[in-house]
RNA sequence: GCGGUCGUAGCUCAAUUGGAUAGAGCAACAGGCUACGAACUUGUAGGUUGGGGGUUCGAGUCCCUCCGACCGCACCA
């Protein structure tokens, strides 16, 4: 929040508070030089806003926090332009408890109207920070547990970019390796069969039903040109149209699903242009690589690795791992900092990863998100979801079912870190229950609001929407609902700085119950000209705020549901 | 066996990274519309944060140890 002068009173910012106060405490106690932050208290009733200075001086001051925290208040109330924004200061165990004026919230609600869908951006960071999240196999269509990721890495970045970093988000296909032999085998097997039902499946193919479309469209292309070309020499072709048929499939649902991506990077491209090469190269030349047994290793045991890992085989050919390399090599040369999302089941890359940066010479570059797994059930039924058997449940299935808003947000509200489980069943039969829709319909009453105010209150919405009238706003759910708009830019910070865009969604359904208590306590359209005006800008406000936050979990904004 | 992640109300999950009396939703129970959308709202009940020990002003959070769930331990990708 910026600083703001009013003709009668001059209005301090969150962070001016805070220096005032550091300021009260280096007065007292010359020695220390405290960091002072204020943030909105667990409970509303331990004021508007706190701070746990006092905690950390009493070492040094050699006195109770709570006493620390009474001398510190009343040092820093001496100041005119304290006293002219906080109404009340009180100390309560330890902790230092601000009331501030009703005209500080009214001045959110101004800057929320000015600002509109900008409300609550940082400034910007001038970082690129890349952000690597999906990323599936081309050898099938993206499954329920992508969704997860999909939608927490999706809002993770529009969150960020809404908190001023500049993220640069990526796909990485995975289209170079035996897997492309597999899914080639397996198309064709699935073409011959088109024409022979008897015709045999390989073994290590993918069995799932979904080949049999993809057959179909080569057919459509190609007719009967396959029938004479052997499975060797078809293989390659065949894999390439099945990739592209797959991947155009997954973009789609990404698409389908709000998700957006500013690069597709295929591996093969990557291999193609010689990226492997190079990033093995600047390994070389930074003199981190070793051979043993004929083979070319890093050193990952010095980042805390159980072993070093093999770069090249001993017959030439580069592992998996040389591709990571590559490819964050590639990462490092467009951002300053890459996070990618991986699996529990590749925690096991991250002390690799640590490795890599280290040799690179840009220690901590590369940060790791594991998304926990999802177990898949219906009703009391465990489901195995394997490729290999051919037994999936489709992304795309789940929103056919539940619809992108209730699927986006469901998955992007619950902590990564927490292993899930989702039942089929139950979030058919919940998806009515889903918090999506408490939070849609607040927005939705305020349309309707709105639209009624435009047929007859016309002035008041004009004047309300220049901001005009707030100082009426100073009912106890009306400044509730302020102060919880007011927080909207330090929930977006703290959802780009701890990774956690969980909290999101959370902060929705505040906003929604803030402005549903409101809307009980206080009838916004009045016969009294100024009441109406200052409850439709605060309407108007929080009907931003609910857009803006649902558009950053990837979840539309309805005028009417 | 070694290593990793996790365990919070009947269910699904929070707890701003070590801060105040561990909070929400769903389910249950009891209330609230002759005014702007009741997909709303007010209240009640629900807990030894898997068990035990430790660190300190202060622990769901950090350390140790058991128990349990899942996942890794390739010159596969």
């Amino acid at each position: 929040m910026s600083p703001t002068t009013t003709e009668e009173t001059t209005l301090l910012s969150l962070d001016e508070l805070a220096a005032h106060f550091a300021a009260a405490a280096r007065a007292l106690w010359p020695q220390v030089d405290p960091v002072v932050q204020f943030e909105a208290p667990r409970r509303a009733e331990f004021g508007d806003v706190a701070t746990n200075v006092a905690f950390g001086l009493a070492r040094v001051a050699r006195k109770k926090p709570q006493e620390i925290a009474e001398a510190i208040a009343a040092r820093a109330l001496d100041h005119p332009a304290v006293r002219s924004t906080v109404a009340e200061a009180t100390a309560v165990a330890g902790f230092i408890n601000l009331r501030l004026v009703p005209a500080f919230w009214q001045d959110v609600i101004a800057a929320a109207l000015r600002e509109g869908a900008a409300f609550g951006r940082g400034t910007p960071t001038g970082e690129r920070i890349s952000l690597e999240f999906g990323s599936a196999n081309p050898t099938g269509p993206l499954v329920v547990v992508q969704g997860r990721t999909l939608s927490v890495g999706d809002t993770l970045a529009k969150t960020m970019r809404h908190a001023g970093y500049d993220v640069f988000t990526e796909w990485i296909i995975n289209d170079a390796g035996s897997q492309m032999d597999a899914l080639g085998r397996s198309l064709y097997a699935r073409y011959r069969q088109l024409f022979d039902p008897a015709y045999p499946f390989p073994e290590d193919g993918y069995p799932g039903d979904y080949l049999i479309p993809v057959a179909e469209a080569l057919r459509a292309r190609d007719g009967e040109r396959w029938l004479t070309v052997s499975i060797e020499d078809a293989t390659a072709p065949i894999a390439q149209f099945a990739r592209d048929t797959l991947v155009a499939g997954q973009q789609a649902v990404a698409h389908r699903f709000h998700v957006g991506y500013d690069l597709w990077q295929s591996e093969k491209a990557l291999h193609d242009a010689g990226a492997i090469e190079r990033g093995i190269q600047r390994l070389r030349d930074l003199g981190v690589l070793y051979e043993k047994d004929g083979a070319t290793w890093l050193r990952t045991t010095d980042a805390g690795d159980d072993e070093d890992r093999v770069v090249i085989r001993s017959d030439g050919r580069p592992t998996y791992f040389a591709n990571d390399i590559a490819y964050h090599y590639e990462k490092l040369q467009r951002a300053g900092h890459v996070v990618d999302f991986l699996g529990p089941d590749h925690h096991g890359y991250i002390k690799r990863l640590d490795a890599l940066a280290n040799a690179y010479g840009r220690p901590g570059a590369f940060e790791v998100i594991l998304v926990q797994q999802i177990t898949l059930k219906r009703g009391d039924e465990i489901l195995s979801m394997s490729k290999r058997a051919g037994t999936l449940i489709t992304l795309e299935e789940v929103i056919d079912e539940v619809g992108v808003d209730a699927a986006r947000f469901f998955f992007v509200m619950l902590s990564t870190d927490q292993p899930l489980t989702f039942d089929l069943e139950l979030a058919k039969k919940q998806s009515n229950d889903n918090p999506v829709y408490y939070v849609q319909y607040g927005h939705a009453r305020i349309a309707s609001v709105l639209r009624k105010a435009r047929a007859l209150h016309a002035d008041a919405l004009v004047a309300a929407e220049r901001g005009q009238g707030l100082a009426a706003l100073t009912d106890p759910a009306e400044l509730a609902l302020a102060r919880r708009l007011a927080d909207f830019g330090p929930t977006v910070a703290s959802v780009a700085r701890a990774r956690a865009p969980h909290r999101l969604p959370k902060y929705a359904r505040e906003v929604a119950a803030d402005f549903h208590q409101f809307y009980d306590a206080c009838r916004v359209l009045t016969d009294d000209p100024a009441t109406t005006t200052s409850r439709l800008g605060l309407c108007i406000a929080t009907k931003t705020v609910l857009a803006t936050t649902l558009a950053l979990c990837g979840v539309s904004a309805p005028d009417s549901m």
